[in-house]
DNA sequence: AAGATAGTCGTTTTT
DNA sequence: CGACTATCTT
């Protein structure tokens, strides 16, 4: 056997967690150090030097897009896609199990995902059963305790309260929650992976079944493992299976989910035997920035201990902007990415950080005033939103009419004349009975139990559904939703919405039938459509709009994780911001927000700006922030700062922020001499809507052209004359 | 059942 | 400040 295309072009300690023998390993891999790679290659040494089975091979992600970029790039390495083997996500992999043991998990066979939105109209609802005050319990807070109770792997029933009201209506919210998704057959998130554990615990045969089924487990991002995926692998693993574990406590930044940054330290008790490797070497940034990354990570206690070096060049000294206010701050920016995009540099190569997304909108204003495109990370998912959602509610009736929260959902979506008096009705009478939302409606029905007018759209409802199922048995996935999308008349509905919305919410409809359309299942057990749903719930669906446009990338630090740009910006570097005040009292927090800090600068790999702001508009007043602590653990020499050029920066005239708005929905604003607008009516910044192209903010005017910015397709030249709104 | 209006609250979000 | 919600209007 050659192993040589495996091993080759890895360093020493690569090769080492590559070729390891058999047993359990945990990599732990600085940023930059090519964890993905040591993956990837340790699988194709176990399948093709050890002669593993592909199927003997269990491999774990937490995102899907990690799962995909494992699953292409064990293909590129063997030149084949080695089927059934197993790479998924912790819930994907869950799911799985669920619905080829759904007996022995105590579900229906067709049991529906709950997302988290679906999750908190179910809990309000609870609230309601069980008449609580929504002033003094907040649904919002009932819904993280659940989470928080699963992802600690805790049932109603083992949970102490000590006689505490709180804890107690908690744990009784939680138990009726538990009842009502049961009964509709939904499962939430962690539920999942609760149940997946369960099904283990409580069927030993099955347990050894899959123990012996997958001798090698290989998890990805270990430090994100929560309390319940932690315990799920000890049990499949049962000191039998070798487990590789990767991840960099250094990166373990979701600890405010759940996550907890002690598995990867507890690693070596659990899983005995374990070989440590670590990956130190980084191959992406340059020595400075690395260097104040390590100086960063240094401050905080506990780690296990790694520090990154490269045998690259300095690099160019990590820059620091003290703005005078957030607009200055955002105004530098710009000006040093135009400087970058001059010298030759895609703007896809830079990326702007911040801690959180309310930063995003002053930065954009700041991007449109100049004409430079961006894109934004972040946001609601396509699968999210309210249109898709509705499509899908009609496509989970078709499957399970027990389901309560698809039922709400469109029962008179589109209106057809059941108020929310009659849904009341319908709810109750389903609780009386213990029964589904569309038991009750249909008993009501046949019982007279409702007004004539309301029995009559009511029974309209059922029927409708009933006839796409009947439809639906012959009839390929996309002509089902299609008929979801159409015979509901949810279309027409979102059609009649007006402006931009309407004609957005149109295309993602279209959307969702092309991606129904070239939808290949893959699964013999279920039925595309059911197969479809399931897929939709577990992935939220990412790929969104412009990836063909060169635009500068704005996201969150979080979202950044796993990403790298040539050029960094990371923005609001202060006190009380980053950190973020919220994190300030428990040294614990203050130590993830550090090393959030460290996830950014080793995002760049050659040059980074760190700013922030002396004065900055927070909540409609002005606060006054120092520079962050972070920013001065970073050794002097590795720094510079940069002084304002000239004295007097270019005042912000105009711009979407600074100029009123347009009151009463006229498209006149009479006398406005608006920078050059004329008499369009529209000055800069302003948000207009356009027929074909949607939503977009006016760049320039020259002479009878106006240059817009539309979000979904980029700038245009329009003339003066074009049926441009204001909005 | 859509539209206006007053009140609220304000990190990060893999599934 | 401004986005989002809950409530009140017509």
């Amino acid at each position: 056997m050659d192993v040589s295309p495996i091993l080759d072009n890895l360093n020493d300690a690569q090769r080492q967690a590559v070729s390891a023998p058999a047993g359990n390993q945990l990599i732990l891999a600085g940023a930059g150090s090519g964890k993905t790679r040591v993956l990837v290659h340790r699988i194709a040494w176990l399948i093709q030097v050890e002669k593993v089975s592909p199927y003997a091979i269990l491999a774990v992600t937490f995102t899907n897009k990690a799962a995909r970029e494992m699953r292409g790039r064990i293909e590129e390495l063997l030149g084949l896609n080695p089927k059934g083997m197993w790479v998924g996500t912790f819930h994907g992999i869950a799911h799985r199990l669920l619905k080829a043991h759904w007996q022995d998990a105590k579900l229906p066979k067709n049991f529906q995902i709950l997302d988290s939105d679906d999750q908190l109209r179910l809990i309000k609802r609870v609230h309601q059963a069980l008449q609580l005050d929504e002033e003094q319990w907040p649904a919002k807070q009932s819904q993280w305790f659940i989470n928080h109770q699963k992802d600690e792997g805790l049932r109603p029933q083992y949970i102490q309260t000590n006689g505490d009201l709180h804890q107690e209506t908690m744990v009784r919210v939680y138990a009726a929650y538990e009842e009502a998704c049961q009964r509709g057959g939904l499962v939430d998130f962690g539920e999942l992976l609760l149940r997946a554990h369960e099904l283990w615990l409580n069927n030993p045969r099955l347990l050894e079944h899959y123990q012996e089924r997958f001798p090698f487990v290989l998890v990805d991002e270990f430090q994100d493992t929560n309390t319940i995926q932690y315990a799920w692998l000890q049990v499949l693993s049962g000191g039998k299976c070798a487990v590789t574990a990767v991840g960099d406590d250094d990166q373990s930044i979701y600890g405010w989910r759940g996550a907890k940054i002690e598995n990867i330290q507890r690693f070596h008790q659990d899983f005995p035997g374990a070989d440590v490797v670590k990956l130190e070497q980084n191959y992406r940034s340059t020595a400075n920035i690395l260097n104040a990354a390590n100086a960063v990570i240094e401050n905080n206690s506990g780690r296990l201990g790694k520090t990154l070096r490269t045998d690259g060049d300095d690099g160019e000294k990590v820059s620091l902007y003290a703005g005078f206010n957030e607009q200055d701050e955002a105004r530098f920016i710009v000006e040093r990415i135009e400087d970058w995009q001059r010298k030759g540099n895609k703007l896809e190569t830079t990326a702007i950080l911040y801690r959180s997304n309310a930063q995003s909108r002053i930065l954009e204003e700041a991007l449109l005033r100049e004409a430079v495109p961006y894109r934004i990370y972040g946001g609601q998912r396509f699968y999210e939103r309210l249109e898709i959602k509705n499509a899908l509610a009609y496509m989970r009736l078709i499957i399970n009419r027990n389901d309560d929260a698809a039922f709400e959902r469109v029962v008179n979506t589109p209106t057809r004349g059941i108020g929310s008096k009659t849904v009341d009705g319908i709810r109750l009478f389903a609780r009386e009975h213990g029964c589904a939302m569309w038991d009750a409606a249909s008993q009501m029905v046949t019982n007279k139990g409702l007004t004539p007018r309301a029995a009559g759209s009511v029974n309209g409802f059922l029927e409708l559904v009933n006839e796409l199922d009947n439809q639906s048995s012959d009839l390929s996935l996309d002509k089902i939703a299609s008929m979801a999308v159409n015979s509901t008349g949810l279309l027409e509905f979102h059609q009649k919405e007006k402006g931009e919305k309407g004609q957005a919410r149109i295309e993602n409809l279209q959307e969702l039938l092309n991606a129904c359309r070239s939808f290949v299942p893959g699964n013999e057990e279920l039925t595309p459509l059911e197969e479809f749903l399931d897929g939709a719930a577990l992935d939220a669906g990412e790929a969104q709009a412009d990836e063909f446009e060169d635009a500068v990338q704005l996201m969150t630090l979080h979202s950044a994780k796993g990403l790298e740009f040539p050029l960094v910006f990371m923005a609001g570097v202060e006190e009380g911001l980053f950190p973020h005040r919220m994190s300030a009292e428990e040294p614990g927090r203050m130590e993830e927000e550090r090393r959030l800090c460290y996830v950014g600068i080793t995002r760049a790999m050659e040059k980074l700006y760190i700013s922030y702001a002396e004065s900055r508009r927070m909540y409609g007043s002005e606060t006054f922030n120092t520079v962050s602590r972070f920013v001065k653990e970073i050794p002097d020499n590795l720094i510079e700062e940069v002084r304002l050029k000239s004295t007097v920066s270019r005042p912000v005239r105009y711009g979407a922020k600074n100029a009123p708005k347009l009151v009463g929905g006229g498209n006149k604003v009479a006398g406005r001499l608006s920078d050059g607008g004329g008499d369009t009516g529209l000055r800069l910044g302003q948000r207009v809507s356009h027929p074909t192209f949607g939503e977009g903010v006016v760049l320039h005017f020259e002479g009878n052209k106006i240059q817009l910015n539309f979000k979904d397709v980029g700038t245009k030249w329009l003339i003066a004359g074009a049926k441009l709104d204001p909005i």
